[in-house]
DNA sequence: CGGCATCCGGGAAGATACTG
DNA sequence: CAGTATCTTCCCGGATGCCG
């Protein structure tokens, strides 16, 4: 029973950039601080309150509270009920959330030019799976079918590679040629830095069940861009 | 006399999202308030400070000097002073900075099709242009070869299409086959919004000089995307 | 425990006045 | 014209606590 709520919703004070430009309006919508990010970690599906805290290093409750709620006044974001009796409470992304991929595909492939780009720091295992479907090289995947599987911090994904198209999905367990366990920033060294996925197993950051070769040329299908100055 | 400067510039705390996503590291390039829509002024060409405080309603000069410092820092926008006499300072993206277009496109796009945009808004010269390249539908303009002029605030601009390509640029004021005189919003009316050319001229939004027939092609170019639950 | 409200400190943004 | 200085306001981040 909310008495005297104050209606931020309804609230026009809200900062706006009162501008048409295209570009100004996505700002009002997804442009305040930690609102990508959390739509980046429902990209892969509906979460929980506490898996999008667990993911996003450094977000606080509240805040997190403030981005969904207004994720959802804007129809980007959708809560759903899942039926009893599990009866937890998911966030979701509307269709016209979903179509925010591109977003995400441009950002990434420009900031991975910058000169101040730091690949050891923590990696979500969102981010990863779209870091492969914005950095997949088709040409040099030509005629290959594979399936990856990863195992990152007790959840799986899946990621399939046909006829030069690349699927990244979460949790269905797959069979897959070969998969991989360990932190997402592990299996992003091996992918992004180049290090031998041996030498990842051998200081334990990695584990490897499956088809080796699979996993050797997975890790070569994903070319980083040319760093500015470099 | 400034004791005790708190130089913020070489001082490591500023806020970051530590995480090695590019879409993180994008957000913490150009994620603060203002940058993008700053950086989207440049994008035409270089820009005085006094410009870009006059065509983006709202920032303050503090905040403007802020962005253009952090953006330099990052290596985004580079200020250059003319030669003499004019001797003037500019500022104006880096090759790299130009690269972050396809951010403009793809953030346009999307929000495009928000139940909350409302295209009544202010509209700077340098939006119109890049939403012309973003909304531009070659299938509509085969065999079209054309020149169009804006003349705006005191500026002007230049879009030409051939063969399926538009460029759009500033200033060189060169021939074209018609030329529209006018705000920025009464253009976007014609051109997104469906008013015909005869009711802005009607009402003294827009003076139209040139082949009307032309004009009247040139507006129908820019198919925008359906709305969300429309 | 998950979701959310509340309180507080620090810092970024907004507005205005001021200077070379 | 191109910023700087200052003050206020608001947002963000962290901690705590309530409630189902």
């Amino acid at each position: 029973m909310k008495l005297e709520k104050i209606t931020q919703t309804e609230n026009p004070s809200r900062r706006s950039y009162d501008d048409a430009c295209g570009t100004a309006h996505a700002l009002d919508l997804v442009g305040e601080r930690w609102a990508l990010l959390v739509m980046r970690e429902l990209m892969l599906g509906p979460r929980r309150f506490g898996d999008l805290r667990a993911e996003l290093p450094g977000i606080s409750a509240n805040v997190l509270t403030q981005r969904l709620e207004g994720l959802e006044a804007m129809g980007i974001v959708k809560r759903r009920k899942l039926p009893p009796p599990s009866g937890v409470q998911v966030y979701e992304l509307t269709p016209w959330g979903l179509e925010s991929e591109p977003i995400f595909q441009v950002l990434g492939r420009w900031a991975a030019r910058s000169p101040h780009h730091d690949p050891t720091l923590a990696f979500s295992a969102a981010s990863m799976c779209l870091s492969f479907r914005t950095m997949f090289d088709a040409s040099r995947a030509k005629g290959l079918a594979l399936d990856a599987g990863f195992h990152v911090r007790g959840e799986d994904y899946h990621v399939s590679i046909r006829e030069g198209v690349l699927t990244a999905v979460r949790d269905p367990a797959e069979p897959a040629d070969f998969v991989l366990a360990g932190e997402a920033r592990a299996i992003a060294a091996a992918v992004y830095g180049g290090v031998p996925l041996a030498a990842l197993e051998a200081n334990g950051a990695l584990a490897l069940k499956g088809d080796r070769t699979m996993a050797e040329r997975f890790v070569t299908l994903f070319p980083l861009p040319p760093q500015v100055g470099a």
